[in-house]
DNA sequence: AATGAATGAGGCTTCATTCAT
DNA sequence: TATGAATGAAGCCTCATTCAT
């Protein structure tokens, strides 16, 4: 656990708001704000700034560009929702812990990701958004998953496959099926329905149940 | 069956490319391409105009303005999209085979849709990304949603959970894992990776065993 | 002479004004006055805009660019500078008649180059003026200059070398002083002293004498 | 000659780069180099610092307009361009020898002009630039012509007129011609066609004959 | 003396929309 | 019906200059 957060710590440290000074601060959260609300191309810089109770100019003397500030904001972003994947232990422990189950895995990771779209509605929407446009998003974004999700979520669906615990579907099957499932919950949940009266703590076992009965092995 | 064709056939002549002028079909073809591409906002009238081949003004004559010329688009995608549920037999073919069950439905509106995403990827995309900023499509959607998609599936999810076939989830939830899985697989296959070898019918079936399995009432 | 007009009027009507709307007569105008006053860098498109009568997107629709518009304007310029070059029996004349002698062409080049200054003073400022960083003007300007003038102009004292009447200076030479001293009398004429009270026939007469006697041969 | 020496160290010295703290150096250098690339109106107060090494804060320390910077590097570079005439013995040098000719002066101008403008190439650039747009450049430059170059360049050439080695054309036209011919050489030479292969020492030798003989009584 | 963050006016350009032809 | 010139508001960005540190 200890070393999960120390790896989270690093993330969202990597460019910290410690070393904003106060303005920059402000521009970047009404960026957030605004590219959620209306979206990074309906949103202009004479907004953000008004906003952020600064002159227009001095956005840019932080970010070059309009697009830098959305790189900025959203970037970091794609690689802090995959946070869990860079934790060591992320596998480690599935082998370590013959009793471990994909449901302990799924369990947690579901939570986890649930407290961080939660505290980050805004950022999630714009990068669901922008990825559809910004091609350096989409790169990073590929980046993040092939060569750290996906190896780690492979060995993982590989082991409990052997272990006989999930059905034998193609692993890029079961991984796209478990991501497809916790993603699609978290976005109904945050974004298309936040105002529906959820009981999230019942709604969450039953996403973890029905992505584990529909994996389970068939006898 | 001729039924369902019927309204669909309704559905999609609502506004139908038979009235349409030569330019007007040209204008909304471009229009529909280069929203997909660079997103509505990010499209100048200018070159919906210059691809389609038409002055600039005569975009203006058809589409009082530009947000007529989306929504002149994509609210009718939405229907389009739901239009399985506007089927009379949708739900009555259910009740009256007694042998029918959930997964048979499920095959048959994987498919349906999956035909249909395959024709329209664009106008999905286009959906996808402007559902999120624009309010009469919004509002469009929830009227879908909420009058038509909701009262059907509710009807026939609660027969299948009274048949016994169904885990004794909130009907609700039952309808979300559902759709999330479907409306996921469709986005993963036609948005995300249109360009991974899938082998559809496959996936399809794995998709369809995976909600079965998720959902099935636990012994 | 009717060939040489002939040339000259082509050059003229290459990018002729009948093809310009009145409003785009308008722009060019009021581009070269400010030009000319202020220099390009120093001139504001709104200001343009302003006192061609024109709203500032007006001029966008017919010149890209700002710089698009002083290319328009300044290079062009060059090519009607350097006219007398282009015509046929510029040179021709000089060697059909024995009688003809370097004063001569010389008198015909001042008057004409005389003549079409005065009437194009700041054209000739803005060329004057932005041939030092337009990097696209200096490329014009090469061009015709090696591949029109110099050749001409090399034939041209070649024979008159021959004839005994220019003094055995590198014929590079003899054109550099004729054309600094003509320039150089432009200059002083229009741009620096144009309200110096000039006797202009005189002086003309006094440059081609300063001309000649100084590259007359020396016994 | 000591003389000569004297002043124009005083001419130098005026604002002496020996006052000047060693970020003040480095921003006239950096100044000019750029003035002379780009032209003053297309060159940034923010660039100049950039290449000097300062803060932008810092050039306005020095100099409280981007303008002054501007004359405090062109406005002195016009009197030392007209250093010669500022020497005391310019004239009676020529007065008081009796051999002299207008040869032997123009030859020393020339020279010492070559010398200086070829250290001093940026310099040049700009003023031949900004003198036209810049008024106050163009009073000085009025100020230095009119009372120091004209008044002893006309004494000498009056005493040649009369001594008989001059033609008698105003002196106006006689100063005219000799300048431009200089100039437009230096021009020539420094700034339009620097990479071209001269012979410096011919070119000048001709150049003076050039002037020499063109100005020649006719007998 | 030096810094560099901050400013806000203004620059060039794009854009949706209108209208005379 | 179709055009495309014209508009002017608004967008992104740059710039000279100021000021607190």
């Amino acid at each position: 656990m200890s070393e999960d957060d120390i790896i989270q710590e690093m993330l969202l440290n990597e460019d910290n708001d410690d070393q904003l000074t106060p303005k920059q601060r402000k521009i970047l959260q009404a960026a957030v704000e605004m590219f959620a609300e209306k979206g990074y191309a309906s949103t202009s810089t004479s907004e953000i700034a008004k906003r952020a109770g600064v002159a227009e100019g001095t956005i840019f003397r932080h970010y070059k560009t309009k697009k830098d500030l959305l790189y900025s904001i959203a970037v970091p972003m794609i690689t802090k929702f995959a946070a869990p994947f860079f934790a060591q232990h992320f596998v480690k422990h599935v082998f370590n812990d013959q009793y471990s189950g994909y449901d302990e895995l799924l369990r947690k990771l579901i939570h986890n990701r649930f407290e961080f779209a939660k505290e980050n509605i805004p950022l999630l929407k714009i990068v669901l958004q922008e990825m559809a446009f910004q091609h350096e998003m989409q790169e990073k974004y590929k980046e993040i998953f092939s060569e750290n999700v996906l190896p780690r979520f492979r060995e993982v669906v590989d082991h409990f496959k052997e272990k006989g615990q999930i059905e034998d579907y193609p692993t890029e099957t079961v991984i796209r099926l478990t991501i497809t499932t916790i993603v699609g919950f978290l976005v109904t949940r945050f974004i298309i329905m936040p105002d529906y009266p959820w009981d999230d703590e019942q709604e969450i076992e039953r996403t973890i149940s029905f992505i584990l009965h529909g994996l389970e092995t068939q006898s």
